[in-house]
Formats: C-alpha cells, structure tokens, sequence
DNA sequence: AAACCAACCAACCGCGTTCTC
DNA sequence: TGAGAACGCGGTTGGTTGGTT
C-alpha cells in the first residue's frame, strides 16, 4: 500500500513543545475530545503534525499521568512483564497506571535492561545473589519533577514561547533501601530457595498470576502524583478485576488476588488455547 | 573553570494494522 | 472490495544535564 509521509514537514514546528503549545492541545481536547489527529492540530490551530500531537498528549498531557519515581514495585513488575510480553511497551504500560509505553520503555533501555543483564550474569556467578534484584534499585527521585498537572497549569512561569522542560531530574541521592509492602511471597514469586524446573515454572505460574488488571482509563481531571501510586500488595477483589485473560481466568482469581493451584494449572492453556504449544509471548492479549 | 563523558529522555521516524469511504 | 487515511507501536536520534577529570 501506497503511503505518504504523515505530515509534510513544511510550516510545521518540531522539537520540544512549548508550553503554549501544549495549554492549546489540552484545552483544545478537553473541549472537542482525543482523536482524529490530524484534524485536531489544524484545527488547534498547532503547526503540529498529527502524530506529534498524538504523542505529546499520550505521554505527557494526558490527565492522570505519573512521571518519573519509578518504585521498587513497578520496577518489579516491568520486569516481570518484559520477561512475559518483550518489548511490547504498550502491553506493559497498561498495567502500570499511569506510566506511558514511551517512559518505560526509556527507562528499561537506559537503566532496567542493564540492571537485569547484570543480575543474570551476576546469578550466574553467584547463585545465593538469587534475589538480588531489589539490592541494586534504582532509588527514588527526592526532586518533584513536572506532571501533567504542570501542564494544566501549575507550570513555572516561562517565556511564551520558550520549550517545556519535562525532563526528570537525575536522581544522584542515596536513600536507604525501604522494604516492601510487596514481596515476592506476595506477588506469588517463587522463593529465593526454589531451584530448577520448578523455579522456572512456579516463576512463569507467578508471573500470570501477578498481572495487575490493564489500566483503567482515568476520568478525573489531572491528579496528584500520590493519588496514582501503586500498590501491588492489593486485593483483586478490591481492584475490581477487569480480566486481561477475559472472564474465564478472572473467575479463577480469588480475593487474595492468586489462583487456586488447580485453577493454575489450566491457566497457560487458556492463555495458549488448547493444546498451544507457543509461548507465552505469541498470546494474543486482547 | 573548562572540557569531556555518560546518562537520561523527549521527540522523531518508519512500518504494520485498522478504519473509512 | 480495495485504496487511502488514520492510528498505534517500537526503534532510534539528538539535545540536555550532571558528574568526573
């Protein structure tokens, strides 16, 4: 098929988004909808291509975006989905409210992926370094950074037409590691002490069984950082479980957020079909 | 103080998929 | 039904920042 180029590049601005700029896409949005890129920048009257409308408002206006602090859990938890999904950033964004495919997927190519590299090598040498993952975290920003709230509003005052900085700050502080709400017991992992084929399984089993529900589409307007923060030691009951696996899984879940362990065992081949002999990164999630 | 380096991340690009006419 | 448009995704690039020498 035939394909032009998305937007001609004539007459359009490029580069960072001014904070004009984006005061005319949010209000814009709010008032008419996401949608319809291309359209809605001419209209906005943005010197904006379409897609790069798109991607300004997907990761950084949209409300109910958290920027930066990437907790120990989610960590956890991106690994974990990494391992399942590859680099499917979408996939596992959608289980991290809040968090934007393009966010993780910088993190994990600038931080995550080197550190799970060096732990599998470092296991490899040492095998009591077993669950040393949450020894070599990276540690939260103590510096706020800008939110979409910012872009509401919030923002420092700039030059009209000066680039938003949205950049996070590098975090060089060292805080005392925090132990988690979330342990592996209670994500379902398999214990530092398992070993072998049933390590491996129990892991794979642990993995499926932990997956947070997707992200729910936030309505409010933009929200605190607080308000969004994760914690993975929930109850899916709580949640209200909306099924990545559709109903029939969901139904196996039990309050505690784990599957029975013979609910477990039908599981992949739910996933998988029957008799599917793929892994599980050929599933098709939706 | 300046130069250099590495880390970080916003934005761009190209391609595949889905939608619309 | 097919062509074109729109959308969505993942990979890559380039600018900025902070640390080191």
């Amino acid at each position: 098929m035939g394909r032009k180029p998305c937007c001609s590049k004539e007459g359009l601005n490029r580069g960072p988004w001014t904070a004009t700029e984006d005061d005319i896409l949010v209000s814009y949005i709010q008032e008419h909808g996401e949608g319809k890129w291309g359209c809605l920048s001419r209209r906005a009257g943005l010197k904006r291509c379409g897609k790069s409308c798109r991607l300004r408002w997907l990761n950084y206006l949209r409300p109910g975006i958290k920027r930066g602090n990437i907790s120990e859990d989610e960590e956890e938890l991106i690994i974990r989905l990494h391992r399942l999904l590859g680099n499917r950033w979408s996939l596992i964004a959608g289980r991290l409210p809040g968090r934007t495919d393009n966010e993780i997927k910088n993190y994990w190519n600038t931080t995550l992926g080197k550190k799970v590299l060096k732990n599998s090598s470092r296991s490899k040498d040492d095998s009591e370094a077993a669950g040393a993952g949450a020894s070599s975290r990276r540690r939260p920003c103590s510096e706020p950074i800008r939110t979409a709230s910012d872009a509401a509003g919030r923002r420092s005052p700039e030059p009209e037409a000066s680039p938003v900085r949205t950049k996070a700050l590098r975090c060089v502080t060292r805080l005392p590691v925090v132990q988690q709400p979330a342990t592996p017991a209670s994500l379902g992992c398999p214990s530092e002490t398992a070993t072998g084929d049933d390590a491996a399984r129990a892991e794979q089993t642990a993995i499926k069984v932990a997956l947070p529900p997707p992200a729910v589409e936030v309505k409010q307007d933009f929200v605190a950082e607080d308000d969004l923060s994760l914690d993975l030691d929930f109850h899916m009951g709580e949640l209200g479980f909306l099924s990545p696996w559709r109903g029939e899984i969901a139904n196996g879940v039990g309050l505690d957020g784990r599957f029975a362990s013979d609910e477990v065992d039908g599981l992949e081949e739910l996933l998988l079909g029957p008799g599917g002999d793929g892994d599980l990164d050929e599933f098709a999630w939706f």
